[in-house]
DNA sequence: TGCTAAATAGTTAACGTACACTATTTCGCT
DNA sequence: AGCGAAATAGTGTACGTTAACTATTTAGCA
């Protein structure tokens, strides 16, 4: 059998569809980009041979002349050291804008607090007054998100989504995981490494400055697994952020839950898994979120018996190659892109990070 | 706090170069692609300018000029209803190949007969006889493997093995995951979903077809992990491939080990689980390998409890990347680049159907 | 009909690089 | 010293596209 050959090797360009319909490259090039002053009549016959010779435009001639520059503005949360989740984004942009620079495409990061709507307000007046060729965005604050979208409707601007969606609204697109979903898969998990009927405990901690839409969801994903199992359903919630409490409180539900066999946490898993002791913990399995450097220690030791990550750097890496796609090779893109939810714990964490 | 802008605007080329070692263009040409003619101290002040303005080259422009092509050769199993796994790789290829291919690399796929080495030795001879740029291939005979590799060395092609490795030989570098680390992998979550004393069944599928190697080193992480565990691990293989055989054989296990609670499954996990029936499989937790149509349908309706892939399309898009970043961005290669061995069940699966 | 403006079509100069080709310099040798 | 070959340096064209600019045609109107 012959060997598959990819790739074409006759390169069809302006010049050949401009002799086939029997015009010069001028106007050839501007019925490629519409920009008018060709009669109807040509227009057709030029349309025509860009079909019948299967004509794609060379996207190396194309930029090495044009060098249009497109800018990118990505809103993100500032990472903290409460909040580190935002760091893993980094490595993400960095391996994408090396691959797309080339063709103009580059980012400005716009960092905000993720709790202070003050701080995105005056950033998404940044992004407006500055004007850029695409928004990448944590839709956090609602009223500005819709401002924001509502400026850069009018100009064709492509905005897109990460982390965490607003469904319905004029974005372009959403890149992230399904909240949901992932909540379902941790309690699927749970639900495998517990016994029959032993109770759970949902473990939160309520900080100001958290997504608690997100972290929500993914309880309503948990419990909706066990909807109707016949398992018993603990919470157990933290507003102070302080160990100590973390801890009584902890112990005082182990003590009067004998049953009590499974944690999932829903946000702040370094906190709770370091509120409970390792003779504790030898009863427990736990189950959280987030591939943060605390999060993984706590995972190698054994006080971290899952993570369930979102893959943050592919989201940021994914991303930007969307709108290389959309804006350089003008593709078509879809309204959303979920990327898998990884299971992660000791013997495979190694492979998790990096890209 | 300023924005971070990403990528440089002012582009230093081959002119302002020349200008600043006072010659013109065609030295410096001379000198970044070591084609001689150039002085000594010509040379010198070259390259230091080149380090002074910290040129990088415009591989836009590079290509388009020289239009050199590079072909990669393709060397992989071929796909069969018995050995649907390489089907998966082709969805790999195209994406990567749809990137790259502006970039003049394009691939050839040779595919063979996994249990056999003489049309695996024609595909080497006519590797070797149609001279490529590049090899990409899956490493299953040793000595014809070798042949292809010293042809190679002297010609200074890169040749980067995928899915199984052959260490120590001069490939280029390798793609793939850790066999014997998904065999711990699969421990470890055994273990999780079992009860603490209770017996585990290795069972495979032995048929001349298969890699045996590749499957063996995944026992032996297994095995390794269980080590000094005190379990009972019992060992099933059939080498009949007949439902019937395999079903009676599984029964008779069953019947025979009361505390049986875990099934570890090396190869052909659509067979052995297609063998065990519902009322059986109740007592059992099953893991396997393998993203493959059957096991998704499998795992869908509970008669396989998780699945660990390699990620075939994954190895097979990253890996001909590698070509693209070693023979046009002459980027340097690591020696093995190991991808994550992800845990997929019936409740995230959905996410990892596509690339 | 003749003139002008508007509409349409054609020409051309880059973009940064590769490389073949030509021009100049260097240097050995008689 | 003068010649020619070898070594080195410089020039120019093309890759396919963009877009500004120029040329031509069409059409409106007095």
């Amino acid at each position: 059998m012959p060997p598959l050959k990819t790739g074409s090797n006759k390169s069809i360009g302006i010049k050949e569809i401009a002799e086939r319909a029997n015009v010069s490259i001028g106007p050839v090039d501007k019925v490629l980009h519409n920009r008018g002053g060709v009669s109807k009549a040509t227009r057709e016959r030029i349309l025509q041979a860009i079909k019948d010779l299967g004509y794609t435009p060379n996207i190396l001639a194309s930029r090495l002349k044009s060098s249009r520059n497109y800018t990118i503005a990505v809103l993100i949360p500032e990472a903290t050291d409460m909040i580190p989740f935002w760091f893993a984004h980094n490595a993400g942009f960095e391996e994408a804008v090396k691959e797309v620079s080339p063709f103009g495409i580059n980012i400005s990061i716009l960092t905000f607090e993720q709790n202070n709507e003050a701080s995105f307000k005056l950033r998404v007046d940044e992004v407006i007054h500055d004007g850029y060729d695409g928004i990448f965005m944590v839709p956090v604050f609602y009223n500005e998100t819709i401002r924001l979208l509502q400026h850069y409707k009018n100009l064709n601007v492509p905005v897109i989504f990460f982390d965490s969606n607003i469904p319905g609204l004029s974005n372009l697109s959403f890149i992230g995981s399904n909240s949901k979903d992932s909540g379902y898969l941790a309690a699927n998990l749970m639900d495998y490494t517990i016994s029959k009927k032993a109770d759970i405990l949902i473990a939160s901690i309520e900080r100001e400055e958290d997504n608690h839409i997100q972290f929500s969801v993914r309880e309503e994903g948990f419990l909706t697994y066990f909807k109707n199992a016949g398992r018993r359903i603990l919470q157990f919630t933290d507003n102070t952020g302080n160990e100590q409490v973390i801890s009584k409180g902890l112990s005082a539900i182990f003590r009067d839950n004998p049953h009590l066999e499974g944690i999932f946490v829903v946000n702040g898993i370094d906190k709770i898994a370091a509120a409970v002791t390792p003779t504790q913990k030898s009863n427990y399995r736990m189950i959280g979120y987030d591939l943060i450097d605390k999060n993984i220690q706590l995972l190698k030791n054994g006080a971290i018996d899952f993570l369930i990550s979102q893959q943050p750097q592919k989201q940021a890496y994914q991303g930007i190659k969307l709108f290389y796609d959309y804006l350089i090779l003008k593709k078509p893109i879809a309204p959303s892109y979920f990327l898998p939810l990884d299971i992660v714990m000791k013997t495979n964490i190694d492979y998790y990070r990096f890209l």
